[in-house]
RNA sequence: GCGAGAGUGGCGGAACCGGGAGACGCGCCGGACUUAGGAUCCGGUGCCCGCAAGGGCGUGGGGGUUCGAGUCCCCCCUCUCGCACCA
């Protein structure tokens, strides 16, 4: 039995959390249950994994604090919760630190995971530890390999040639993100372009999909929802098919303006267009366009999509325009895009300030063809194009014919005359997963001369990454330099054949690692079905707007295709997102060269884990970005929060021990305080809770001041306080409290409504609407009774001399409101 | 440029439906305890006038709707974020 009576001494974090937190790991308190006769309701409460690069930073500590209050607060409202932790543990980093200091990569990502193992045990996290994971482990990249499997019988998952930035010094693939003005991050080499053989997976197939099941998306911040609309990028319009006089072949274009079509002056070819070189030969172009294409050819992807540049060179060949038979001349040009639309494009300069601006370089006409209502422009006077609705001229039938009606009217037209057909475009494009690279899971797929890519059986699977790699950058990727990894035989013929040696993007491992949560022993299968149906979708998944497009579109992606093979049951692995904001410092991310960064661990060893927690929930709204050094400036101080849970634990013992009736003021403040703060909580406003319990604290404070009793309030405090803190509440329900068992399987108080209804108000009364008086009043006056008070009030009758009363406005009991004339 | 969001005390931030602006906390000021305090406790704290009672002003700026606007509508300014040659 533990003691009720327990002398108060001082709050010692110290002393508190470790002791609780190994009751808890004993008492297996956060396991979730599979049991299919659990009469709980489930609750699926995701945060998103971390990458293990180091110890838990500050982002992880506000994330999984507020992840971690959703699924303790869920688990107090009677629910089965599935709370599970995991890492996210292939990626380059691993590759870079290994080079760096000589290590292999595994020890460097297992020896990081450790690390954060113990620092979310020490911070007092309540996760499911039985269903861990690691994306590097063969047991869960197996089963990634499994998927990319059935997205390749899918034909969902194919190799093509596609430009890539390539460092030469590295002699390897660097992502967008790692290429640096131009230049290699890590050696400051120039990036080229480089055509490499590379497998994608197919997720434009679903680009429409993805756009419309985010009507299920039920809980998304507005940002996030845009920010997927805009990466999809739909765009309507026409395709149109131009003949090129001197050749005959036909070329399509997109746009979304068909209207502008009489106003085409040139066309124009992006460099790496099929038809370019064929058409440079006929026209006699040839090695001017040979010399553009090769110049921009070696440029990386990144520095050439920021230029502007309006540089082109003349084929020498025409387009003929279907609408009027008009010849234009042929251009390639670097600002035409092969990955967008066909890679050709109509210029119609009036119209598109691109085209308009190349218009003006190359000295080429402009023809104005939608005018704005009641203006004209003139080609020779206008500085940019005019890109507004308006009127339609020199457009042959279509003259006189208002923007937007006339786009539809022209497609229409062009499909009667077979010239041309209603289309959509996205910008999404295939997902490049080749990663020319170690420490990642290898692709299953074998090269053999004779059956070209062969998928690996699935019970050979895993295709397991090699230990002894030279994965130091140069020469080929590390795998392929791997003789004993690469030589095998083929699958079907047995004939002797090549490994695929490239690594799949990090993103395919977490896009499916939700899935294994729900059953991560299973050696059978990726994920067992009927425990997924009964998880899933997650209830809530939390973390960072970094994700906002990619991890959360892939992941939505991966889920489609499961639905597609009818593994799962529904299409949106998250209906519900919570963003939490960034901790930065000064106004600026945290980052080793500002030399700004705090690192949380140091701050839970000295003030606990649940003044990390409360200083990161009580700093603003969850999804605000908190800036460290406007809530911490000074290290040394003892935090508020810090100072504000001490005073709770002084208080909750006081209370304790307190036989004294417990006055019916405080009463209803606690109920109303178990209403606000329950509602609270389903809106993630922790902030908010937070200060109603500080609210309720200071009246406990008073009472037991005054000399009042205060035991249900106390109660109702520890627990309103446990998904926020839960160690301190862990500590008071047991010890000062004197019960057997957690309060983290406590039963969420209820408010009696009786309780929480006001009795008395204050009836504010205005005069003009300024505020003149405040008279207190029963809750329940009624309109009558509030007008003769506020009539009466004194203060208000000063400020009515003089004046007649117009009318007067009751909304009781609240307010009243006396307007007066003259 | 396009798209989204935000401007409230010295600071972080509250304010449900249009009804008491500034909850709660930090900081600061004053006091108590103390050798001391970066500890603890008590009180004060939007700005201006006033000894006070009290009054005036006040939610980025300007206009509007309303008995009444931080909240709704229009215009403008500033900031943050995302995308950015997307045809």
């Amino acid at each position: 039995m533990a003691s009720t009576r327990t002398n108060a001494g001082r709050y010692e974090p110290s002393l508190i959390e470790p002791k609780w937190q190994e009751v808890w790991e004993r008492e297996g308190l956060y396991r979730a249950s599979d049991d299919p006769n659990d009469p709980r309701p489930r609750f699926y409460a995701l945060d998103m994994f971390p990458y293990p690069s180091g110890d838990l930073h500050m982002g992880h500590a506000e994330a999984f604090s507020g992840g971690d209050a959703v699924a303790r607060f869920a688990a107090m409202r009677g629910f089965n919760v599935l709370h599970p932790i995991g890492w996210d543990a292939f990626g380059l980093p691993a590759e870079n630190a290994a080079i760096k200091r000589g290590t292999h990569p595994k020890e460097w990502t297992y020896a990081n995971i450790e690390q954060q193992a113990r620092s979310f045990r020490r911070m007092g996290m309540s996760f499911d530890w039985t269903r861990r994971l690691h994306t590097c482990d063969p047991e869960y990249y197996r089963w990634t390999q499994w998927l990319f499997l059935k997205l390749f019988e899918r034909g969902l998952a194919y190799r093509k040639t596609a430009p890539a930035n390539w460092c030469p010094n590295d002699q390897t693939v660097l992502a967008n993100e790692q290429v640096v003005n131009g230049a290699c991050e890590r050696c400051g080499t120039a990036v080229v372009r480089k055509d490499l053989t590379q497998w994608f997976f197919k997720i434009t197939d679903y680009a429409q999909r993805l756009l419309d099941d985010i009507d299920e998306l039920v809980d998304w911040p507005e940002r996030v929802i845009t920010m997927q609309r805009n990466w999809i990028g739909r765009s309507e319009g026409a395709r149109v098919e131009f003949e090129i006089a001197e050749t005959g072949d036909t070329v399509e274009v997109f746009t979304t303006r068909p209207d502008t079509l009489w106003g085409v002056t040139f066309f124009v070819f992006a460099i790496e267009h099929p038809l370019v070189r064929k058409l440079a030969d006929a026209g006699g172009s040839a090695s001017e366009a040979e010399e553009l294409i090769r110049r921009l050819q070696a440029t990386p992807l990144t520095n050439r999509e920021q230029a502007e540049s309006r540089e082109g060179v003349r084929l020498g060949v025409h387009a003929v325009n279907p609408v009027n038979g008009e010849k234009v001349p042929c251009f390639v040009a670097p600002y035409v895009l092969m990955e967008y639309g066909t890679g050709a494009v109509m210029g119609v300069p009036a119209h598109d300030q691109r085209d308009f601006e190349f218009a003006r370089e190359h000295g080429l006409p402009i023809r104005v063809v939608v005018q704005p209502e009641g203006e004209t422009r003139d080609p020779e006077t206008m500085t940019e194009a005019y890109d507004h609705e308006g009127v339609m001229v020199n457009s042959g039938p279509f003259d006189g014919v208002r923007s937007p009606e006339s786009i539809g009217q022209v497609i229409r037209w062009l499909e009667e005359q077979g010239k041309g057909k209603a289309a959509v475009t996205y910008r999404l494009r295939d997902w490049l997963i080749s990663r020319q690279r170690y420490w990642g899971a290898p692709i299953p797929i074998v090269h053999c001369p004779e059956h070209g890519e062969v998928a690996v059986p699935e019970d050979e699977l895993p295709v397991l990454l090699p230990d002894d790699v030279d994965f130091r950058p140069g020469g080929e990727s590390p795998l392929a330099r791997h003789e004993g990894f690469v030589s095998t035989t083929c699958p079907v013929c047995g004939a002797p054949a090549r490994r695929d040696t490239d690594t799949m993007d990090t993103f395919v491992d977490s896009s499916w690692y939700f899935f294994r949560y729900c059953s991560p022993g299973d050696a059978t299968r990726a994920f067992d079905p009927e425990l997924v149906a009964r998880w899933m979708p997650v209830g809530q998944y939390t973390g960072g707007v970094e994700h906002a497009i990619l991890h959360l579109l892939y992941s939505r992606f991966f889920t489609k295709v499961l639905y597609d093979m009818g593994l799962v049951s529904f299409t949106e692995p998250f209906p519900r997102l919570m963003n939490q904001g960034q901790v930065i410092y000064g106004g600026a991310a945290m980052s080793k060269s500002r030399g700004n960064i705090v690192e949380p661990m140091p701050l839970v060893e000295r003030w606990g884990a649940d003044t990390m927690r409360l200083m990161m929930l009580f700093a603003g709204p969850f999804e605000d970005d908190i800036d460290w050094k406007l809530i911490a400036p000074d290290p040394d101080r003892r935090p508020g929060v810090n100072a504000w849970l001490g005073r709770v634990y002084a208080v909750v013992h006081e209370a304790a021990g307190r036989e004294a009736a417990e006055p019916e003021s405080l009463r209803r403040l606690t109920h109303r305080t178990i209403r606000a703060v329950t509602e609270d909580l389903e809106r993630f406003r922790f902030n908010v809770a937070i200060s109603k319990l500080m609210v309720l604290s200071n009246e406990i404070r008073s009472t037991l001041d005054a000399g009042g009793g205060a035991r249900e309030a106390a109660v109702a405090l520890v627990q309103m306080l446990a998904p926020i803190a839960p160690f301190l509440s862990e500590e008071l329900w047991r010890e000062a409290l004197g019960n057997d068992s957690s309060v983290h399987v406590s039963s969420w108080p209820s408010h009696d409504p009786k309780l929480a209804r006001e009795e008395r108000t204050v009836l504010v009364v205005q005069v003009d609407g300024r505020v003149r008086d405040r008279i207190e009043m029963p809750a329940d006056a009624s309109e009558e009774d509030c007008r003769q008070a506020a009539l009466a009030s004194e203060h208000a009758r000063r400020f009515l001399e003089g004046r007649e009363v117009a009318r007067v406005i009751v909304r009781a009991p609240k307010l009243v409101n006396v307007v007066t004339s003259g």
